[in-house]
RNA sequence: GCCGGGGUGGCGGAAUUGGUAGACGCGCCGGAUUCAAAAUCCGGUUCCUUCACAGGAGUGAGAGUUCGAUUCUCUCCCUCGGCACCA
């Protein structure tokens, strides 16, 4: 009898692929088009644990639609530019372009060994000039539309290596490389008007079923639409600052006023106080992202200044606070420490006043009451509710010219300068007489030079070559310089699903493909990029579709966010030393068993717990598998067809599995996108049907019904092992473009069910009865097991409870 | 801190609509096979009480709704992901 060799039995299948291929394709068919993603890989090294699952989660899904009879586009590709190809630079003194492209090739080689169905003439990179080319175009498009605009942000600046830092980069407030303590530092970048489309990406999300709502819910809490009034205060002595609030109707509250440290008022204020100019410097130095402002110490200064409050005419202390952010609405707001939890806090801290203007009881110096209620305290508004005092102090501000409606977004527009080397270079030319010029589309693209050195401080090679910075003004053709800075490379990410349908077109950024192939029907990727990603690519493909290049209004029609491969309890990284290598696990066992085992311990969307262990059982199961069935063709029966009508009781039995396995494993494909519980349904069948040794004609036919079902089931997840197996089995052609078995309904009809009896609802008994049994009947049945008496007699039958086909409760007391 | 997940045997997990908790697999225990071992095959395996039949407890903790809760509600604990320059 034939042995499996799992190396064999890959390279035959790989091979037959090849020769065919099989999953390469084209626009030209009547099939109906299948467009599965999963979000490409930056090129870091070699693939890891989490890769193998995201690949073999959109590979399962491919190759079972291909089996669906679609035409299945299933591409792969590079997110090579980015920070790590800069590190390795400097650490193994390569440029960041070779160390990229060999870490792409060795990728692309353990993705072919994994046997993937990818389209591998659709291969991209998004450091290929004739990619990024089309990147700078829209830029520059955009840049003409005003989509796009410069103004200063904040960078962690390192004051020793002179260079800016990623977050990623400062560790406790420190430079990773110099552990100089890392200052904030404003430079002017520039900007996409994501915050144009905050509206309609909000409101798409409702017309979005095929999305998770866990990541619906962050996308929406992340553009954070809010309702408000913006109200001027004047400060006599600087002018009006204007602030935002939701709650107005708690405006008699307001005890104090803080500003941002950035904010104009700070900064006039700090011009002749050297204190408080030291307390600006204090705060420059704190992390500005969201998760240090939110955890740490809250302190403040004095400003000296007073603002006049518009309705009570009261002088209100104006103060500047470290909690306040520049970058969300006026960088100014209203302190209502009775009412807010974090302006309560400040409160107590410097002592400032808290007063009561919401009706309740609690005690207002102990906690910030933070719910809407009747207003008290409030002068004319005393006795509204939240709703009605908005309202009024609605009209009374606008009537008065020194308030307005406002509908904020807490989402903000899209950075995308980085100060990098190893990225896009971003089509500006500054000229001193025309300003910020966009490179002329002929100019295109403006090529990042590969051939670099790296110096120790990591700073961007670029901003140091005259030969790449030195130009013309494409206006007046007078001496000009280049933008040094390079893009987000979530500007890459963004499109580079469209580009798929087109990867060698070369007359424009998208030709008509895409429209054909657009949207893609199932994406998938980690969790993590939940927001930051999926949003951005969410709005280009918007601003794609406003521009003529695509007539879908989103990107994915349907998201499967997989969930973390763990090790210990932590993401697999390099750094924690934690990482599994699939390299050691396919050579050892076969890429099928990987696939399998990576599909197999646990549902996609949790986080995955690896275990060594787990793998060796995978191999045990298509080892078996491989047995069981070698070992039927092995018997040479001669197969006559199936007689349903004429079957054994246990031949009913077997077939009621067959096909009950089929449609749960197709529910589970298709609909639950729960990829164990169908490999678990599939060892059932398979347990079942070795078990199973009828070699009468029938019991013959069954089985090979049986083990046919199983093979073409399993061979999204283990293709290479299918396929030697269906040509065992003298079957035609490939498996990977055979048809999906289909349920006999008439296998699935039972005569009998078993249910469940409970008292009290513990279970006491189960019964066999009739499908079509009657509710009486039933009882009847549950009444008469000895072991329904022993907990009901002598006592007093309150109720009882029947679920069709399900159970019997019996209530007692 | 805020937003979104998760917590079930020794382990990974299952229970799809509120209806048998622990499918499937790992590990472990026993048996067969073997000179022996590995591999393979067969059986057992939540915990406690019991020779057995059976009974009791049990899904992070506590409360609630219900005839019935892993599932719904509330409070709390732990843990993972994201927080705009990692990708």
């Amino acid at each position: 009898m034939k042995l499996y060799n799992p190396q064999d039995v890959e390279q035959h299948a790989q091979n037959l692929w090849q020769e065919q291929q099989t999953f390469t394709v084209n626009q030209d068919s009547d099939k109906e088009k299948y467009y599965c993603l999963s979000m490409f890989p930056y090129p870091s090294g070699k693939l890891h644990m989490g890769h193998v699952r995201n690949y073999t989660l959109s590979e399962v899904i491919a190759r079972f639609q291909k089996m669906q009879g679609k035409n299945v586009l299933h591409p792969i590709g590079y997110d090579a530019f980015g920070l790590p190809a800069e590190n390795a630079a400097i650490q193994n003194k390569t440029a960041p372009a070779k160390w990229t492209y060999a870490n792409m090739e060795d990728m692309s080689a353990q993705l072919k060994r994994l046997g993937f169905a990818y389209d591998w003439s659709r291969q991209l990179a998004t450091c290929d000039p004739d990619y990024y080319r089309w990147e700078q175009w829209m830029f520059v498009r955009l840049f003409k539309e005003g989509l796009v605009y410069r103004k200063d942000a904040t960078v962690n600046w390192d004051p020793v290596d002179q260079t800016v830092l990623a977050n990623e980069q400062v560790i406790d407030g420190k430079g990773w490389r110099s552990g100089a303590e890392v200052i904030r530092k404003t430079i002017p970048q520039w900007f996409l008007k994501i915050t144009d489309y905050a509206e309609e990406l909000l409101a798409s999300l409702d017309d979005m079923p095929g999305w998770p709502d866990s990541v619906k819910t962050m996308q929406k809490n992340w553009i954070g639409k809010s309702k408000g009034l913006e109200i001027d205060f004047e400060v006599p002595d600087f002018g009006d600052i204007s602030v935002f609030t939701t709650r107005p109707d708690t405006l008699y509250g307001v005890s104090y006023m803080a500003v941002a440290p950035e904010h104009p008022l700070a900064l006039q204020a700090a011009a002749n106080n050297s204190e408080l100019a030291e307390f600006l410097s204090q705060c420059s130095k704190e992390q500005s992202n969201e998760a240090a402002m939110a955890t740490m110490e809250k302190k403040g200064m004095a400003t000296g200044l007073t603002a006049i409050h518009p309705l009570t005419g009261e002088a209100i202390p104006v103060w500047v606070a470290n909690f306040v952010l520049m970058s969300y609405g006026t960088g100014a707001v209203m302190a209502v420490p009775g009412h807010d939890e974090r302006d309560h806090e400040f409160a107590l801290k410097y002592d400032l006043p808290i007063k009561r203007v919401i009706a309740g009881d609690g005690d207002i110096e102990q906690a910030a009451e933070t719910e809407h209620g009747i207003l008290v305290n409030s002068g004319d508004y005393n006795g509204l509710n939240f709703d009605q005092a908005f309202e009024r102090m609605q009209t009374y501000f606008e009537d008065k010219g020194i308030g307005r409606l406002q509908i904020n977004f807490r989402l903000r527009d899209w950075g995308v300068s980085r100060q990098r080397y190893w990225g896009c270079p971003i089509p500006i030319i500054y000229c001193d007489k025309c300003g910020a010029q966009p490179v002329p589309e002929a100019d295109l693209p403006v090529l990042l030079p590969e051939d670099v050195v790296f110096d120790e401080t990591g700073g961007s090679p670029i901003k140091k070559m005259p030969e790449f910075y030195e130009t013309q003004c494409p206006q007046c053709h007078g001496p000009a310089k280049r933008e040094t800075d390079t893009f987000d490379t979530f500007m890459e990410s963004s499109w580079y699903y469209a580009r798929f349908t087109c990867p060698d077109y070369d007359q424009g950024m998208l030709s008509n493909e895409a429209d054909h192939w657009l949207p893609v029907d199932q994406y998938i990727g980690g969790v993590e990029h939940a927001i930051l990603h999926l949003l951005y690519a969410r709005f280009y493909h918007k601003v794609l579709r406003d521009q003529g290049l695509v007539n879908s209004d989103e990107p994915f029609k349907r998201l499967l966010t997989q969930g973390m491969v763990l090790k210990d309890g932590a993401k697999m990284s390099k750094s924690k030393g934690n990482t599994v290598d699939p390299q050691a696990l396919i050579d050892r066992y076969g890429a099928d068993t990987v696939r399998l085992f990576s599909m197999f311990a646990a549902p996609p969307e949790q986080s995955l717990e690896w275990s060594d262990e787990g793998v060796e059982g995978a191999s045990r199961y298509l080892n078996r598998l491989w047995h069981n069935i070698q070992e039927y063709i092995a018997a040479e029966y001669s197969v006559q067809p199936l007689n349903t009508d004429n079957l054994t009781p246990e031949q009913q039995q077997l077939r009621f599995k067959i096909h009950q396995t089929i449609a749960k494993v197709t529910d589970d494909i298709a609909e639950r996108q729960h990829f164990n519980t169908a490999i678990a349904a599939m060892m059932e069948l398979t347990n079942a049907l070795s078990k199973f040794d009828d070699n009468s004609d029938n019991g013959v036919a069954l089985r090979r019904e049986g083990w046919l079902s199983l093979i073409k089931m399993l061979s999204p997840f283990a293709p290479h092992i299918c396929q030697v197996l269906w040509e065992d089995m003298q079957q035609p052609g490939l498996i990977a473009e055979a048809d999906w078995p289909v349920v006999d309904q008439a296998a699935l009809v039972q005569d009998e069910v078993e249910m469940v009896v409970q008292v009290n609802g513990k279970l006491r008994a189960k019964i066999k009865v009739s499908a079509d049994a009657d509710q009486a009947t039933v009882e009847k049945m549950a009444f008469a097991e000895d072991n329904v008496h022993r907990f009901v007699d002598g006592k007093t039958i309150r109720k009882v409870i029947v679920v069709p086909k399900k159970l019997v409760n019996v209530v007692v007391s």
